[in-house]
RNA sequence: GCGCCUAUAGCUCAAUUGGAUAGAGCAACGGACUUCUAAUCCGUAGGUUGCAGGUUCGAUUCCUGCUAGGCGUACCA
């Protein structure tokens, strides 16, 4: 289809500049041409505003410009047009010929799971860092989410031809981790029976710790009361996010999320590059001291305040290792890198792109979007609180668990996902669990699912039958004459501009809508018209390559978002 | 106060980035299983795109101002 669009630029710009030369338009210079999908089958295939937007520079009727531009047109150097039609105010709908369909439907039986993808991004390096949860408590919904989003991103980039990676930063320096160890320290003690003792202000309240203290006494007893309260905490820190690391990544792997690269916080901090930034910082006099800490200028960036780089214990905040670890994803040779930031991190956007620019490196280089906040709703429309620090949430592994109730592990997963990558990234999602569960068989990931299943199940019945699917070559494919035909393939042949329009501008939710709509064009055509007739082998062998081309873009959208593609259900 | 996000059918959301008659699913109502899987299909109904202006051939989309909701605005990460 792209290479198609860019064939019918051409022939249109042509035509314009015939009709200039002609003297029949009065402008000076062809102007850029549009084009929009078209919604009715009645438009044709594909079609172009170029006539509406040229009315008023050329002082003419759009109809008449319209008309003038698809008189300059050469037909006869595109066997895959049909026809130009002008319709509506001013459109130049553009018929697409039968040759193209069957070049289509061979297209995609060559590729096969290559269908959709292409070299676009001429293996141009991409990171995106995304989940990159504090090692302090399991994963919640949002983590979810973004673990969902972040994976089909880099399938999407790898798809269009960028090299594109997963990358996670764990967070095991700082203010945070301190208060874990000081958290499971006093649930350790609670648990050896010292009932006085509190959680401290700002500690991890979860019950996850407790249960994590009672294994180490059960474990180890009370051997760690022998050590000093300070030499406890640390031990305990350390111990705890050995643990709590451990259960993320168990959780993301039982989600199918697969990270490439796990970046520390610690190394980071270690590896002097914090103290290099702050000396290039301190040489580009970005930094002054006031009220005992050391303060960037970040109003010098247009931001409203400043804000502290290392506290008067002298001690960094998160963004003198942030930059740093922004510095070494430069220094590593990426091209281009996104962060998705959960959506209490939306005051570090400007911040850190900020840092970014402070440190010398390329503007558009890092990318940041904000993985909106999910809200777990109850029937009765209450919100459930998700924050970690109140002790209060609903973490990723208990909605899988939840949905596993009902429909098992893998389309657990499956449902999850899905409900994940269906909205926009931007966009508030709330996330109704008891209908995600009752509903499961209403649930729109089933349907498409089971336009696959039933894809497989008409070759098994063919096998049956005695029926082998030929080859596209040995196929007369003429024999697909149903408007229905026409509008699938019409469908199958947008797959990789949907591909690459939604890695492009990280629009993963395209991908899920695209694959409905595909799934809602199949489900009636296989209603109403049977595949496997052998009163008439022709046309069967012709709508089994359809079939198999219908199958093959399902399977390869299902993969793109991780989700599995069944052969039976 | 300032900043970010959101507002579309009863509900949850789309609308290929400014194009033709704003589309799906769920919920409601009425139909279709001797036929490749009824987890499906067909049909009916459902709208002043939060409100008021503006920009233009054309606005759900862009601009301004309101209104409502969410989040952020740490010497936490």
């Amino acid at each position: 289809m792209d290479t198609l669009k860019a064939e019918v630029y051409e022939m249109l710009k042509r035509a314009i500049h015939a009709a200039i030369e002609a003297g029949e338009l009065p402008i000076s210079e062809a102007p850029d041409i549009p084009f929009s999908p078209t919604k009715a089958p009645e438009h044709g295939d594909i079609a172009t505003p170029v006539a509406l937007g040229l009315a008023k520079k050329a002082r003419m009727a759009p109809l008449t410009i319209a008309e003038t531009i698809v008189r300059h047109v050469n037909l006869d150097e595109h066997l895959r047009i049909d026809k130009f039609e002008i319709a509506g105010p001013g459109f130049i709908n553009i018929h697409l010929s039968n040759k193209w369909m069957y070049d289509t439907l061979r297209t995609i039986v060559a590729a096969k799971s290559l269908y959709g993808t292409c070299d676009k991004g001429a293996g141009k390096r991409v990171q995106i860092e995304f989940v990159s949860a504090n090692p302090t408590g399991p994963l919640n919904i949002v983590s979810g989410r973004a673990a969902a989003v972040g994976d089909t991103l880099v399938n999407l980039l790898n798809a269009v031809g960028y090299d594109a990676i997963r990358e996670y930063y764990v967070n095991d320096a700082g203010g945070q981790v301190e208060r874990l160890g000081e958290s499971i320290d006093v649930r350790y003690r609670q648990a050896l029976g010292e009932d006085s003792l509190e959680i401290p202000e700002g500690g991890y309240q979860g019950e996850y710790l407790q249960e994590f203290a009672q294994t180490i006494v059960a474990a180890e007893g009370d051997t760690y009361l022998q050590l000093s309260e300070e030499e406890r905490v640390v031990h305990f820190r350390d111990k705890g996010i050995a643990h709590l690391l451990g259960q993320q990544k168990a959780s993301l792997e039982r989600f199918g999320v697969d990270f490439d690269v796990w970046t520390s916080e610690k190394a980071i901090r270690d590896s002097g590059k914090p103290e290099e930034i702050i000396a290039l910082f301190r040489e580009k006099a970005y930094l002054y001291k006031a009220e005992g800490a050391t303060w960037f200028r970040m109003t010098g960036f247009g931001d409203d305040k400043d804000c502290v780089v290392i506290r008067s214990n002298g001690e960094y905040t998160y963004f003198v290792p942030d930059a740093a670890y922004h510095r070494d994803k430069f220094d590593r040779g990426f091209n281009k890198v996104i962060d998705l930031l959960g959506p209490d991190h939306q005051g570090h956007v400007t911040r850190l792109k900020n840092f970014v620019k402070a440190l010398g490196l390329p503007e558009d280089w890092l990318e940041i979007s904000i993985i909106q906040q999910v809200n777990l709703v109850d029937s009765d429309g209450t919100r459930l609180d998700m924050s970690k620090r109140r002790g209060q949430f609903f973490t990723l592994d208990a909605l899988i668990d939840e949905l596993a109730s009902t429909v098992g592990e893998q389309f657990a997963v499956d449902v999850a996902r899905y409900f994940f990558l269906m909205r926009a990234n931007n966009t508030h999602l709330d996330f109704n669990l008891e209908l995600a569960i009752t509903q499961a068989n209403e649930n729109p990931v089933f349907y498409i699912q089971y336009a696959h299943a039933r894809c497989c199940s008409i070759f098994q019945q063919g096998d049956e039958q005695g029926i082998q699917p030929k080859p596209v070559d040995a196929v007369s494919l003429r024999q697909l004459t149903e408007p229905m035909e026409h509008e699938l393939i019409r469908k199958l042949a947008g797959f990789p501009s949907i591909v690459l329009f939604s890695a492009e501008e990280r629009e993963a939710h395209r991908i899920p809508h695209y694959l409905l709509e595909l799934a809602g064009l199949f489900h009636p055509y296989y209603n109403q018209h049977r595949v496997l007739d052998t009163s008439n082998i022709e046309r069967t062998y012709a709508r089994l390559i359809l079939v198999q081309s219908v199958q093959t873009v399902l399977a390869n959208g299902l993969t793109l978002l991780g989700i599995s593609a069944p052969e039976s259900m």
